[in-house]
Parts: C-alpha cells; sequence; structure tokens
DNA sequence: TCTACGGATCGAAACGTTTCGATGTGTGTG
DNA sequence: CACACACATCGAAACGTTTCGATCCGTAGA
C-alpha cells in the first residue's frame, strides 16, 4: 500500500511537501500541488488515519456508547449528536456496550481512539467512567447520577415525567393506580416511581409500594406482571408502566384476559417509542425529547473539547403524549 | 497524559519490558510484572490506541456503514454482525453514511481506521466502495449488485420474496393485484416487483405496471400513494406494498376512508418490521432474515481477512409471514 | 553589485507503540 | 573452574504522518 513516502519519491519532491500539497497549503505552489495529486491518486495513495491521529493527537472522531445500536429509542438521539457533530466537522461513531467490563466500547474509553465520548448504556459502571475521562477525554453521561471531573451530565426529568403521567390519571377520575416498575436497580424508574408517588400524595390516594410489581424492561415482563395482576380478585383502575414495553406487554395480558382497555384498567406507559402509537387502543404516554438530549450532549462535548470546565448538568422536561389508553370511556 | 515511557521510567525497566509486561508475556518475571502493573495503575497510564494501530497494522475493528443508525430494521443486523466479530476477538463501530460522498462514513472506508467494512447504504456509490477496497481492506456489501477485486456481497432474495407474497394473495384467492414501489432507483424494489410479475404471470393474472404507484419507502410515501388508490373508481382487490412503512401509510389512507382491511382490499408488506406487528390488522409481510444476513457478513469478513478471496455471493431466503391484513374474511 | 526578503521546498524530529536481535545474569553440567 | 544455556531485560528501529526551523533561489530595493 502507498505510502506518503511513495508519492514524495515518484514525484521527486521531500515527503513533507506532500504533506502540505494534499492539505492544501497554499505555500506550495499551485502547479506542483496538482502534480502531487495527480501521482497520488495514480498510485492509489490513502493516508493512515492511525499516523495522523497520533501526530496530531486528535481523532476528531466522537463515539456514542449505546446498550444495544439499533434500539428504536436511540434513532432520535443519534441524530441529534450527529447533526451537531457534523456541524462542527467531528466523525461520529457508535458503538455498543455489549460485553461489559472488558468489552468492545470500552476500548474507547480508555485507548483515546476519540476525542469525546457520549454514554448511554447503564451496564458501564460508574468507576470505568471516572477512569477514562480526563482532560483530553470528556465523557457526556446521559441519564445516569454521576458527578465528576471531566464528566458532564445531561438527562430527562423522569420524575416530572412520572409526576404528569400520574396526574394525567389522577386528573381523570382514576384513584387506584398502581405503578409497575422496571428492574431494581435502574434510576430510571426509580425516578419515575417519586414522581409518581408525588402526584398520589397530592391527591391523597393510596400508593402501590416500591416493589409490588416489577419487570423486565421488555414487553415480556410487562406481559407476565399483566398476568400477575389479572389473576388478582381486584383490578386497580389504572397502571403507570416504567416504560412503553412493559405497558404494550401489560396490554396484551389483559387482552389475552378479556379486559379491556381503557374501560376496564388505563394504562399510561413512557418513553413514546414508535408502537406505541400504533397499538390499539393507542398507548398514552410520556415522551423523553430524544433529539434534543442528543444534540444538547453534543454541544457539551464540543465546549468541554474547546475548554470549558465549568458545564452545568443539564435536564431536559418530558411531555405528556395523551391517547386513548387512559381516556375514560373510549373505545376503539 | 502517561505514556508507556513514563512507566518504564517510574519502574526502572526498559519501555519494551513494559509493553512485554502488559501484554502478559511470560518473558518478562512475574515480580516485575506485577510492580509494572501496579504503577502503570499510579500513572492512570492508558495506551494509546493510535500508536498500536500504527505500529501493528491492524486495528481489530470492523465497522458496519449504515444510511442512519437506530433504523428498527438495523438492530438484528447488527447483533448477527457482533456475534461474530465478538467470538474473533473484534470491535464492532456503526456509522451513519450521511453526509454521502464526503462525509463521515467515508473515512473509514478510505482511511485505514478498520480492518474491514460492511456496507448497507445505498448513497454511498459502487465507485467509492470499489476504491476503498484492497487486499488489506475487505467489503462487504449488502443488498446490492456489485462484483469487484475484494467486494464481497450478501443479499436477501427479494425476488423470491417478492413471488412468495403475491402468490400468498393470489392462492386467497384475489386476482387484481396491484404493486406499489419505492422510489425508482432502488434496487431492491425493482427486485419484488420482478417477484410479482413472476407470480402474476404465472396465475395470468393482469400485472399494474411498474411506475404506476410510487412512494417514497416512508409511511408518508404510502399514505400518499394510499389516498391516491382509494380516490380512484374501483378499488384493487389486493395491494403488494415494497415495503411494510408503505404499507403501513397504505393502511391508514384506507382507514380514513373507511375501507376495511382486508375485507375491502387485502394488504401486504416487505420486512416484517416490528410495528407491523401490532398494527391493526396485523400485517401479512415477508420477513428477511436481518440476523443470519449479519452473521453471514461477518464470518466472509474474517474469511476474507483470513486470506480467502474466493468467496461466492450469497443470496438468502425470505420468509412469508402471513398475518391479517392478507387473510380474506377476517376483521379484528 | 550587494543585501534583504518572500516564496517554495526540504530535512529531521516527534508522536507512542511493538518487535527483534543483542546483552547481561545466574544456574547446572562436565 | 570453564562452558553452555535458559531466563530476564534492554536498546533501537520501525510504523506513516505532521510540523517547525532551515535552506535555497530569484527578485526588488539601495
Amino acid at each position: 500500500m502507498a505510502t506518503i513516502k511513495d508519492v514524495a519519491n515518484a514525484a521527486n519532491v521531500a515527503v513533507s511537501t506532500v504533506s502540505l500539497a494534499l492539505r492544501g497549503d497554499p505555500r506550495v505552489r499551485e502547479s506542483t500541488r496538482r502534480r502531487i495529486l495527480e501521482i497520488a491518486q495514480e498510485l492509489q495513495y490513502r493516508p493512515n488515519g492511525a499516523a495522523r491521529d497520533l501526530k496530531t493527537r486528535r481523532t476528531e472522531t466522537i463515539c456514542v456508547i449505546l446498550h444495544d445500536l439499533g434500539g428504536p429509542f436511540y434513532s432520535e438521539l443519534l441524530l441529534g449528536i450527529q447533526d451537531v457533530a457534523t456541524a462542527n466537522d467531528y466523525n461520529t461513531i457508535a458503538s455498543a456496550s455489549i460485553g461489559g467490563k472488558n468489552g468492545s466500547a470500552v476500548r474507547w474509553l480508555l485507548e483515546r481512539r476519540v476525542d469525546g465520548v457520549i454514554v448511554l448504556a447503564p451496564e458501564i459502571d460508574n468507576e470505568t467512567i471516572i477512569r477514562a475521562a480526563g482532560p483530553d477525554l470528556p465523557v457526556i453521561v446521559l441519564d445516569r447520577d454521576l458527578v465528576a471531573k471531566h464528566v458532564y451530565s445531561v438527562r430527562v426529568d423522569n420524575e416530572q415525567g412520572g409526576y404528569k403521567a400520574t396526574r394525567h390519571l389522577l386528573e381523570a377520575g382514576y384513584r387506584d393506580i398502581i405503578f409497575v416498575s422496571g428492574p431494581a436497580d435502574t434510576l430510571d424508574s426509580e425516578l419515575r416511581y417519586r414522581g409518581y408517588e408525588m402526584a398520589m400524595d397530592e391527591f391523597s390516594a393510596k400508593k402501590s409500594k416500591r416493589f409490588d410489581y416489577m419487570g423486565k424492561f421488555t414487553e415480556e415482563g410487562g406481559y407476565t406482571v399483566g398476568k400477575v395482576i389479572a389473576s388478582q380478585g381486584t383490578l386497580p383502575e389504572a397502571v403507570f408502566a416504567a416504560n412503553d414495553e412493559m405497558a404494550i406487554g401489560l396490554m396484551r395480558a389483559f387482552g389475552e384476559k378479556g379486559i379491556q382497555i381503557p374501560r376496564d384498567v388505563a394504562i399510561v406507559g413512557f418513553d413514546n417509542i414508535r408502537i406505541s402509537e400504533y397499538v390499539r387502543p393507542a398507548l398514552t404516554t410520556v415522551r423523553q425529547p430524544m433529539y434534543d438530549m442528543g444534540s444538547v450532549a453534543a454541544q457539551m462535548l464540543f465546549a468541554a473539547l474547546a475548554g470549558s470546565s465549568d458545564l452545568n448538568p443539564v435536564t431536559l422536561p418530558a411531555e405528556l403524549i395523551v391517547r386513548q389508553s387512559s381516556v375514560r370511556g373510549m373505545y376503539v
């Protein structure tokens, strides 16, 4: 494979001249520049990124670490990030956090192959992130409770979202509302529950306990919980599920038992995944501003890259989206 | 930032010893190795990936270039790729092809920052791919009609899929079946149409012309086409849409006109995106084996990396999934 | 004609690793 | 006691760039 040296030899100029020429530096005469370009083309010269990165100590690339690539949820987030990155002439790559501690993602964090990282992946632990972050590797954490040097955080207000969802049900007249939580260790679920508590207290309604109904954040998880709820003596008036996947699982379980939504039980989810609009009845949910989150995160990253170091954590508001699953007396 | 040299100095050993120690080479004594590790820890030493890549001339990373990250469609594909990559101790990154010719993705193709590339992005042109591929950068193209040196192809049998979908409708007794195509320039749509033709000919049914109904491969596109169809004098008996998104758009348009599916019109889509299962009536469609496609592509890539160069193109079969939207006399 | 200067090009060092041949040390064998 | 040998460590070159100061050349000003 041709290197810059080969090009220099073939063109009878110094290596440095080729380097300058390729970069379009005005110091090299136009005629020689054209000649060099031509020869480079002929030799199929392609620069070696690693060498350049090594020398310049910058990669002009940022990395987004996600739980799994292609989750429907991430599409908008990535778009928000990419728009900002592109505007800054930066490249964006995405990497899945699969493999955990010694997996793929860690090498992007630890081996300085990128200039900055945005992390939305619960299974990467705080310690790793703190170790990775440094003066020349800012890290933006999404939806994570972590403050550390060179680590900056952007979050969605899950608590307020949970509050909105619950209050919506309360205002519709429901009082016996249960909360179906995600796995015990997720912060998101916890915060949504706190919002639920706050609203329930405000209306002096009786809360379900934190761990009464706990699922796996997947449709299957919701389905299982739904079966349990349905087989108990009395149904609740409404259910607030910690995310849409679970809400949809609940709907399926209820459907199989002949329980009608929202007539018999109202349901509210969280996340506004694309399916929630298509499910019947369409699911009332809370939308997280994913595009904004991506965009804000990327902007903070570039601010950090530019030298700012006192970036305050940002919290973005969530938005209630009312559909049929929570509207009393509506059928499909 | 501490380098290997700093560690060597602090430990009073040569740089090469540190290098060996870190890699766990048995040549360095266990006691010194532990000492070095400890000092590295203390100094917060982190290897410089660029330097290593430069020296070893391998990155142990493959890159997947997709149209947009996070399309629901890609999730499985990436999983298939990652599983194989991980088994080979390789890392996987994904990059969006946004930006086209001089965009982000191109640098992964052209600047040798990865060991191999898998491309599923129509907007990257053949020329770029051919230029990028070389003895030390095999490229696997997905769903693309391209043969070239160091370029290998994996495809789904779109034609057979289109045939299956159409034949299914024909066997259900429909004869007046129209085909709603994607944008003119996409190969996939074209092939699916050919399958449609084949089946229609076999049953001596009258085909719609290739460009009678053309949408944008999005729900909006399907919706628009649906409006047009609905406002014409007579409805077809059935519609075969070139992908699910469009099929769902069609369903929405028909729904708004009071046209019932499948009673008034049967609908079949293509892709088996997740929503198609939740839409009412659930959409009959053709599943592309995305996981397999990813897995096969990755396997071919590693075969190429290992030196094989005579890898034959692979075509994977598509699978018909019958749901309610095409089953005569079923309502929801 | 000499000097100064700007433009074009060059040469060498540096970036942080890996790797290979060389070197130094201690142990067991004859 | 000399020798060979395995073991542990070292030193230097190389990977392909970028960058900075040096050099060379021709021209304008004195």
